[in-house]
DNA sequence: CGTACTCTTGATTTCACTCAATTCAGGTGG
DNA sequence: CCACCTGAATTGAGTGAAATCAAGAGTACG
């Protein structure tokens, strides 16, 4: 186990490539992404302090991991790790628990992906976004660290999109932009109903 | 350990209820499903003999299991399983690698619900479906047991786009249909290549 | 056979995408 | 400190892929 940086933009892993360590976000912000051959991407998912980071078993990494911000992780080598494990029952038990977090979060974006509309989309990414970054800023204040374009590869939008349903929302008063990068969210549960929230993750 | 049935039509277990079982499909077809209120529905995974079901190790399941064809269970208690764990360290040890296994296709699948065209997604599915079940079957030669609906809401689309997109690969010659739920891929090549290959899982 | 599905095909609409300007914010240098 | 530059975000106009609406054509089943 050691203790490792990287600055905002770098590549902490990518597809395809073997997976030899596993990593736990200390602090920062990381997105996941699969890419198509011509380009086009997907966000699979953003990492917040206490996520683990490549907990595939398989051989290869299934997707590449970026820093959004500067991070620091904890990185487990593989190879040690495996040693680890048979003194570490607990270990194993407590990845399987953050594999089945994954999968449900997996699941709800499918849902989201493949049923929700464009504004429920977004009001459920922040909605999502603002329950898991709560516990490090105030309630009702969001910070989104990533870009409009971030946000529209994981919502399978475009930016120009993802720009329009933050117009509405702040329209219909829903959300006030504080900044870019920040926003304040006075009634939550109005973003639910927007969400269609009875799966919000 | 007891084997269970469960007739087409019918559901093993339901979204939000306590997860009191897992289960291991031996013969048959299930699909996973998650509704929005107003009924949308998105399926999630269609499972086929050998996968497990109800990995969650949350407290209620995520989805809805139905039987797509007369199906054969292991069911396994979940409390009498939880004792049989400390015996069986290999038993978690699978369960994390099924688990891995099915992130991964829920990622691949986030990828096909959010960037890729409607052709392209049939396509994949297809393929995919092919790989997972040739080996009952003969190469080159698909049952698909799921209605167009289910595929539908598997894939994000409406029963209509799915069967002009079918009618599509015929015409182009990249299938056959045998009959309703039968279907000939004479060429994998040609269909992998419209599916846009590189992440079909 | 007729009934009730499921599936296919066609016509039209719509939501999100594409293309094209602006606008805005953050940094740089005069 | 302010003007300029650059990339990100917003806004607008027009297009397009898939959805919706609406018939028909197959299939299974009593």
């Amino acid at each position: 186990m050691v203790t490792t940086r990287f600055s905002a933009g770098e590549s902490i892993i990518h597809e395809g490539e073997p997976a030899t360590a596993l990593f736990n976000l200390v602090s920062g912000s990381v997105k996941l992404y699969k890419l198509l051959s011509d380009g086009r991407r997907q966000i699979t998912g953003f990492l917040v302090p206490s996520d683990f980071l490549g907990i595939a078993l398989n051989k290869n990494y299934a997707y590449t991991a970026e820093a959004i911000e500067d991070v620091h992780l904890c990185r487990f080598d593989r190879l040690k790790f495996g040693a680890l494990l048979p003194e570490l029952p607990n270990l194993e038990h407590r990845l399987l628990e953050a594999a089945c977090t994954e999968l449900a979060a997996a699941q709800d974006q499918m849902v989201l992906l493949g049923r929700r509309t464009a504004l429920e989309r977004l009001a459920s990414f922040l909605l999502q976004w603002h329950r898991r970054t709560t516990v490090h800023h105030k309630p009702g204040h969001v910070v989104l660290p990533m870009s409009r374009s971030d946000i529209a590869d994981y919502l399978g939008l475009t930016i120009e999109t993802v720009s329009r349903c933050l117009t509405l929302l702040k329209k219909a008063k829903v959300v006030q932009l504080v900044s870019r990068s920040e926003l304040a969210i006075p009634y939550p549960d109005k973003l639910a109903a927007m969400a269609d929230c009875d799966t919000a993750a």
